[in-house]
DNA sequence: GCCGTTTTCGGCCCGACTGTTTTCAGTCG
């Protein structure tokens, strides 16, 4: 049965061959408005499916339910075979080449006849493409560079590598005269787990906009500049990162920062709005549809104030229903880095952390965290060190001593991150864990275990009563590992049967749940954990991450354990595994 | 191909930049 990002990637592939077949846009648009859409569905196609509410899911209408329909029954889809009969199907991989769009791909594969990367390449360097119409020795070597751009670059950056990535240029920059204010954008401002470029918003005076670009093509480490104009300009570094920056005077930031931030369809939402007002809303201005007369914004709250919006967060704006939200004053009151007290994950010299308890729990305390627990891996995962369980005696007897030197700062939970064996058993007893102020068990091993083997394997420690928190759910690592293949909704259904909370582990490698899952979890009731996972004091500083993940899942305090008071949560802790 | 509390047909974003051009097409976001 295909899942959700199969069936996407389904559409995404229809949607590239008809854009080369040359298709109307719109039907391009189409096929990938309904891939975006299964991506965030946050439950599985296939259950709409079995009710027959196929049409319910946004951007599916007869035909692509038709085709969904197809694609589960048997697997396979007539229609997309025909296509590539049609078209070859590795033409859409020339889609990824930088400066290679559908018409070109087209005039080369017909007039060349080829239809592989490396042929292209070949061609590129016979100059076999210079003679084509609209084509000159230039796009010759620009596809050239493309191709060897897409071999260094491996897919999108993590966001744990583009944020602070974009604080380094975004220094720079303020530092060029004249410039008032810079701003991250696009997805890196939204908090995306992964980026595909760095866009920069920079506020200055036109008279400026000359200096901000030397700034920044001057940028140590840039490989080369793509291209370079009055207001715009863009580059790749060596190591393939790619960054953006605009340069808008201050009176205009505003509408050219929510512009710049989107996402294209939370813009394309908003651009509804302002016609429905009468208004035409552009990154320069709201103009008045009829005559004349232009409101500039300095800051985005003005733009959504003229638009009788409430502002709205970055991390909300996804065209998931936060327009609506805003409209109806019913946008969440979202969590922030402040409100989290308690660090429920971290790691210390007694597994594979990097610090001993004293120093981790000092570090976190000046971090503003009154509780840390202890989660030291168990037994089960010798590559991490894992404690044996006689050793935890020691660990207590440790513990007491350094809570007597943090008195009051930090409160000390003594604690496990238990291993979920392969055969669903957890890697310590029961009664040992009973023993325990709190217990995350978690996935690290057999995670390509097939889906109706680990969903049931994860099942069991949901419904363990001594389990507190799930950790890292789907053992997902960026870039390289995929999550488990799991059902998650019998997951998070269970969840919000048994009462355990779901991680949001904030590491940026991990960032799992993601955003999405996370909001499903909400929206059962399901109780969520951010923790740090942290095995060195730089790791508590990717908390902000895990808020990010928790706001684009539209989490508020109350949703997350970790803002509990410290009664609270032992209250919580008290009752569980009792 | 999707969508609709103005529409079941006619919209659906378009401006900046580049390269190959003599006034424009393709790409990108």
């Amino acid at each position: 049965m295909m899942n959700n990002r199969q069936l996407a990637d389904t559409f995404n592939l229809i949607g590239n061959l008809c854009e080369i077949k040359g298709e109307v846009i719109y039907v391009i648009l189409a096929y990938r408005k309904a891939a975006e859409n299964l991506i965030s569905l946050g439950r599985e196609a296939s259950e709409f499916w079995k009710e027959g509410k196929l049409r319910e899911i946004p951007g599916v209408g007869k035909a692509i339910a038709e085709k969904i329909d197809e694609l589960l029954r048997t697997g396979k889809l007539e229609f997309l075979e025909k296509l590539k009969e049609e078209i070859p199907e590795s033409l859409a991989g020339w889609l990824q080449v930088p400066g290679l769009g559908p018409k070109k791909i087209a005039l080369i594969w017909k007039t060349l006849n080829i239809t592989s990367l490396s042929e292209l390449e070949t061609a590129a360097k016979n100059g076999q493409l210079r003679g084509l119409p609209g084509m000159g020795a230039k796009s010759e070597s620009a596809i050239l560079e493309g191709i060897a751009s897409l071999a260094r670059r491996s897919g999108r950056l993590p966001l744990g590598r583009a944020y602070p990535r974009a604080q380094e240029i975004i220094a720079v920059l303020k530092g060029v005269k004249g410039v008032v204010a810079a701003e991250p954008a696009g997805s890196l401002r939204r908090m995306r787990s992964t980026v595909g470029d760095l866009d920069i918003l920079v506020a200055a005076k036109d008279s400026h906009a000359v200096a901000v670009m030397e700034a920044f093509v001057n940028l140590r480490g840039v490989s080369r500049v793509l291209g370079k104009g009055e207001m715009k300009a863009s580059l790749e570094f060596t190591d393939g990162v790619r960054a953006q920056v605009w340069v808008h005077p201050p009176e205009k930031f505003g509408t050219a920062l929510q512009y710049a931030t989107g996402s294209k369809d939370h813009n394309v939402a908003l651009r509804q709005i302002a016609l429905d007002k009468g208004l035409s809303l552009s990154e320069h201005a709201l103009t008045k549809v009829s005559g004349k007369g232009e409101i500039l914004c300095a800051t985005e709250e003005e733009v959504y104030k003229t638009l009788g919006l409430p502002w709205i967060a970055p991390e909300l704006r996804e065209d998931r229903g936060e327009v609506q939200a805003a409209k109806a004053n019913k946008l969440p009151k979202l969590i922030e880095v402040k409100d989290i007290k308690s660090n429920l994950q971290t790691h210390s010299t007694w597994s594979d952390g990097k610090l001993s308890m004293l120093d981790m729990a000092r570090a976190a305390a000046r971090r503003g965290i009154k509780v840390i627990a202890f989660t030291d891996h168990s037994a089960g995962l010798g590559v991490a060190n894992g404690m044996k369980m006689e050793d935890h005696k020691k660990q207590v007897a440790e513990i007491k001593k350094i809570q007597k030197q943090l008195g009051d700062d930090i409160l000390v939970l003594h604690s496990t991150e238990v291993e979920i064996k392969a055969d669903g058993t957890l890697d310590y007893p029961d009664e040992f864990l009973a023993t325990l102020d709190i217990v995350v068990a978690s996935l690290h091993s057999s995670l390509r275990q097939p889906r109706e083997k680990i969903t049931p394997r994860l099942l069991k420690a949901v419904g363990n009563p001594h389990v507190d928190i799930i950790g890292h759910p789907t053992g997902r690592e960026f870039p390289d590992r995929e999550g488990a293949d799991l059902d998650m909704e019998a997951i998070l259904q269970a969840a919000s049967v048994s009462g355990v909370a779901m991680e949001i582990n904030a590491h940026p490698s991990r960032l799992d749940l993601d955003d999405i899952f996370a909001r499903r979890a909400r929206e059962l009731g399901v109780l969520l954990s951010i923790n740090t996972d942290a095995h060195s004091e730089g790791d508590l500083d990717m908390l902000h991450y895990g808020v990010a993940i928790a706001r684009r899942a539209w989490l508020e305090p109350k949703d997350v354990i970790n803002t509990w008071s410290t009664r609270k949560l032992l209250n919580w802790l008290g009752k569980r595994g009792a």
